[in-house]
DNA sequence: CGCACCACAATTTTT
DNA sequence: TTGTGGTGCG
C-alpha cells in the first residue's frame, strides 16, 4: 500500500515539476529531468541545448534531485500526491508555491553548481539568462565559468599549499610565453629558426596536456633518440624554471596545476568535490584531455557530471581538442545515460540535410539525424565566381537583394575558412556601401601600447614578472642600452633570482655600476607604483602609471597619427580599468583586473545593435545562427584546407567545420567558390570542394 | 637609439 | 600580398 502510494507521489512529483518546464520537447524534458549521475547529452546544431541547461540548472536549484529519485519524505499522504496530480495539470502559480516544499529533496545551494562553458561570453549569457529566471542574487553566486577562469578561482586559494607558486601568480598570455621561449632557445644557444617559439609552444602545450613533465620529456627523448625532442625538452624544463622563479603560469598551467594540487593533496580535491554537488560541461566536443581529468577529478564525489555536446561540431583538434572525450564518455564513466536532442528548430530542411551530407561521411560519430518541422525552405544557392574579387561582389550583389527583400543588414553572414579571406569581402562591401563588421583580428590587447601599460600594471603588483619587466624596463627610453639589459638578466640567471631582486641590489654588482643610476632610477619608479599601489584605486593608479612612466610624455612627444591612435588605446584601457571598478565597487583589485583581462580577450565591444552585416571566421561563428548565411572559398585547397586533403582525420574536422558553418543558417544558405584566387601573391586554380559533391549526392573518383 | 630596408612566412583561436 | 621582425647604418 505504501509502496504504490510512494510510487505515485515520486511520478506526480516528477511531473508536476517538469509541467513548469513548459515549451520543451520530451527528449529536452528528459534532460532537464536527470539530474543524478553521469549524463550525456548529445545536442546537435539548434536543438535548443542552451535552454535545456538553463533549465535543468534551474531544476537542480528549486528542487534538488526530486525528479530523478524515488525517495520521498516518510510522512506523505494521498492528498499530498493528489496535490502534485492536479499540479501537473493546472499550473496555477499560487498552488505551485504553496506546495513548493512537497516537491522539493535536496535543493542545491547556487554555489554548488559548477557550469563549465568555452567561453567566457557563455558563461555571463549562463548567468544572465539564470538571472532572468531565478532572480540576480541566486545567479551569480553559481559557478558559470570556463576552465580557465574556474581555474583560476581555485588556485588563488589553494596553489600556496604547494609551496611553489603563491595566490598571487602572474597569468602569462600566449605573447608573453612566447617572447620568454625566444629568449631561452637563444640563451641555449639553439637555432631560432627550427625551435619557432610557436612551434615549441604547441610542442610544450601537448606535453603538458599529456601530462608529460620536463624530466620525462627529455627522458623519453633520449631513450628514442631524437635530438630535437631533446632540445625542445631542454627549453620546455627551463621554461618552467622561470615561470616558477615568475611566479608566472601559462594558460595550460592554470588547469595542470589545478591537476596537479589536487592529485597532490587529497584534502584539497575532496573540499572542492564536496562543494560541486553539481557539474556541467558545456561543449564537451571540444574539451582536452587534461580537461577530462580535471572533470574526473571534481566530479569524483557526488558522481553527478553532465556533460554536453555534439560531435559533429568537434573543430578544435589543433588546439588539444579531442574528440574521443565525447565519443568515449559512456565508457569512462559507468552508468551513463545518454540522451539526444535531435529536432532542430533553427534550421531549414534543405540546410540541415547539406550539413548532414558532409558529415555523414565520418566515421568517427555517435551517430545522430537531425530532422526539422521547419519545411523544405528556399533552395541552396551555389556560385562559382571567376575569381575571388568576382566571388565577393557575388555575394555583395545578393546582400542587397537581400536588403531591399526586407532583412537588416544584422542579418546576414559571411563565413570562411581563413582571415586572409576577408579583405576581398571588405573591398566588395565598401564598393557596394553595404556596412560591415569584420570579426576576430588583431585584438585590443594584442596591441604594443596596451601590452606595454598593461606590463606596467603587471610588475607593479608582481615585481618578479620577468617578461612584463623588461618589454617595459627601456620603454620609454631610459637609456638603457642592450649590453646593459643582457648583463642584469645574466646577473639574475646565474643568482637564479628574479630581475626584479637583483635591480633591488644594484650596488652589489660591479658589473652594473655602469648602468647602475638609470636601473636605479628605474626601480624607483616602480617602488613608487608599488607603494601608491596598496592604496590607490585601480584607475587613480593607473593615471599615475600613465604620468609616472613618462609613456604619455612619449607618446605626446611626437605628435603623430599613429601615436594618437596609441594614445586612444591607452586611454581605452582606463576606460575598461573604469568599468572593472564599477563591477566591483566594494574591493577593487589591481591583481583582479589583471585575472580579468588576462583571461577575457572578449572585451570585444558586441554591439548587436548596429546593422551592421557579419563577416568572421567558420570558427568564431560557433554558437551563432543567422537569417542568411554565405559560406565562401568552397574549393579544395581553401576549404577542405590543403593541409587537411590526405589527412583524414584533418579531413574529419574539416567535414565538421563545414557542418558548423551550414548549419548557423536559419532560412537561406550560399555557397560560393572562385575558379582562380589569388593568395599569399600566387594565383591557384582550385577545383571546387569535394563538399559540393557530398551535398549534391555525386561521387567523385 | 631610431629608422629604414630587406627577408621571410603565412589555417583555424579562446583562454 | 601583407605584415612582421631582425639587422645595419646614420
Amino acid at each position: 500500500m505504501a509502496e504504490t502510494l510512494n510510487a505515485r507521489f515520486a511520478s506526480a512529483r516528477r511531473n508536476a515539476i517538469l509541467s513548469e518546464f513548459g515549451n520543451l520537447n520530451a527528449d529536452q524534458l528528459e534532460a532537464v529531468a536527470a539530474t543524478q549521475g553521469p549524463l550525456l547529452l548529445l545536442a546537435g546544431a539548434g536543438s535548443g541545448k542552451t535552454t535545456v541547461v538553463i533549465n535543468r540548472i534551474a531544476n537542480i536549484l528549486k528542487y534538488g534531485r526530486a525528479t530523478d529519485s524515488s525517495d520521498v519524505p516518510a510522512d506523505i499522504t494521498d492528498e499530498d500526491a493528489d496535490a502534485l496530480e492536479y499540479l501537473a495539470l493546472h499550473p496555477d502559480p499560487e498552488w505551485r508555491k504553496q506546495r513548493a516544499p512537497l516537491m522539493e529533496l535536496e535543493p542545491a545551494k547556487p554555489w554548488q553548481v559548477l557550469a563549465i562553458t568555452f567561453t567566457n561570453k557563455a558563461a555571463n549569457e549562463l548567468k544572465e539568462r539564470l538571472a532572468r529566471m531565478l532572480g540576480a542574487d541566486v545567479a551569480l553566486d553559481v559557478w558559470a565559468a570556463t576552465f580557465h577562469s574556474m581555474c583560476v578561482r581555485i588556485l588563488r586559494r589553494d596553489v600556496d599549499a604547494g609551496g611553489v607558486w603563491t595566490r598571487s601568480f602572474t597569468i602569462y598570455d600566449t605573447a608573453d610565453c612566447q617572447s620568454l621561449i625566444k629568449r631561452i632557445v637563444k640563451d641555449l644557444e639553439l637555432d631560432e629558426k627550427s625551435f619557432a617559439p610557436r612551434q615549441v609552444m604547441s610542442a610544450i602545450s601537448r606535453a603538458k596536456d599529456e601530462g608529460t613533465s620536463p624530466e620525462d620529456y627529455a627522458d623519453s627523448a633520449s631513450v628514442a633518440k631524437d635530438l630535437r625532442r631533446r632540445d625542445i625538452g631542454r627549453v620546455y624544463l627551463e621554461y618552467s624554471r622561470r615561470m616558477r622563479s615568475a611566479n608566472a603560469m601559462d594558460f595550460d598551467d592554470l588547469i595542470m596545476q589545478t591537476v596537479r594540487m589536487f592529485t597532490q593533496f587529497p584534502h584539497i580535491l575532496q573540499k572542492w568535490q564536496h562543494q560541486f554537488r553539481y557539474v556541467m560541461v558545456d561543449e564537451y566536443q571540444d574539451t582536452s584531455k587534461l580537461q577530462f581529468r580535471l572533470v574526473s577529478l571534481l566530479s569524483g564525489g557526488h558522481g553527478n557530471i553532465c556533460v554536453v555536446g555534439d560531435e559533429d561540431q568537434s573543430i578544435y583538434r589543433f588546439r588539444g581538442a579531442t574528440i574521443e572525450n565525447i565519443l568515449g564518455f559512456d565508457k569512462q564513466f559507468k552508468h551513463t545515460r545518454v540522451i539526444r536532442l535531435e529536432q532542430n528548430y533553427r534550421s531549414t530542411e534543405t540546410i540541415l540535410n547539406a550539413a548532414n551530407a558532409v558529415v555523414s561521411e565520418n566515421s568517427d560519430r555517435l551517430g545522430k539525424k537531425l530532422w526539422t518541422e521547419n519545411g523544405a525552405g528556399e533552395p541552396l544557392s551555389l556560385h562559382i565566381a571567376l575569381d575571388e574579387r568576382g566571388e565577393a561582389d557575388y555575394i555583395a550583389l545578393q546582400m542587397m537583394k537581400q536588403q531591399r527583400a526586407g532583412l537588416a543588414f544584422r542579418d546576414l553572414a559571411v563565413l570562411y575558412r581563413t582571415n586572409a579571406q576577408s579583405l576581398q569581402l571588405e573591398l566588395a562591401m565598401k564598393r557596394s556601401a553595404i556596412p560591415y563588421r569584420v570579426y576576430g583580428g588583431t585584438r585590443f590587447f594584442d596591441r604594443a601600447e596596451v601590452k606595454d601599460v598593461v606590463s606596467y600594471l603587471a610588475v607593479t603588483a608582481n615585481p618578479d614578472d620577468d617578461v612584463r619587466l623588461l618589454r617595459i624596463i627601456n620603454n620609454p627610453p631610459r637609456g638603457l642600452g642592450a649590453k646593459a639589459i643582457e648583463t642584469l638578466v645574466e646577473i639574475a640567471r646565474a643568482e637564479s633570482l628574479p630581475i626584479y631582486e637583483v635591480l633591488r641590489n644594484v650596488l652589489a654588482y660591479p658589473e652594473l655600476s655602469r648602468s647602475a643610476a638609470k636601473l636605479a632610477s628605474f626601480t624607483e619608479i616602480i617602488e613608487g607604483f608599488r607603494e601608491k599601489a596598496s592604496t590607490l584605486r585601480p584607475d587613480l593608479l593607473y593615471d599615475e602609471i600613465l604620468r609616472g612612466s613618462g609613456y604619455i610624455d612619449m607618446l605626446d612627444a611626437k605628435p603623430s597619427l599613429e601615436n594618437e591612435t596609441r594614445k586612444e588605446n591607452v586611454l581605452e584601457l582606463k576606460t575598461s580599468i573604469l568599468d572593472y571598478v564599477a563591477r566591483n565597487p566594494d574591493e577593487p583589485s589591481l591583481s583582479a583586473y589583471l585575472d580579468e583581462i588576462a583571461l577575457y580577450t572578449d572585451m570585444d565591444k558586441s554591439d548587436g545593435s548596429d546593422d551592421c552585416v557579419q563577416l568572421m571566421t567558420i570558427h568564431s561563428a560557433k554558437g551563432l545562427e543567422f537569417p542568411v548565411v554565405f559560406v565562401c572559398g568552397a574549393e579544395d585547397g581553401i576549404f577542405p584546407g590543403q593541409r587537411a586533403i590526405g589527412e583524414p582525420e584533418e579531413m574529419s574536422e574539416e567535414r565538421r567545420l563545414c557542418y558548423v558553418a551550414f548549419t548557423r543558417a536559419k532560412r537561406k544558405l550560399y555557397v560560393t567558390a572562385a575558379k582562380q584566387r589569388m593568395l599569399y601573391g600566387k594565383t591557384m586554380n582550385n577545383p571546387p570542394s569535394r563538399f559540393l559533391d557530398s551535398i549534391l549526392g555525386r561521387q567523385r573518383e
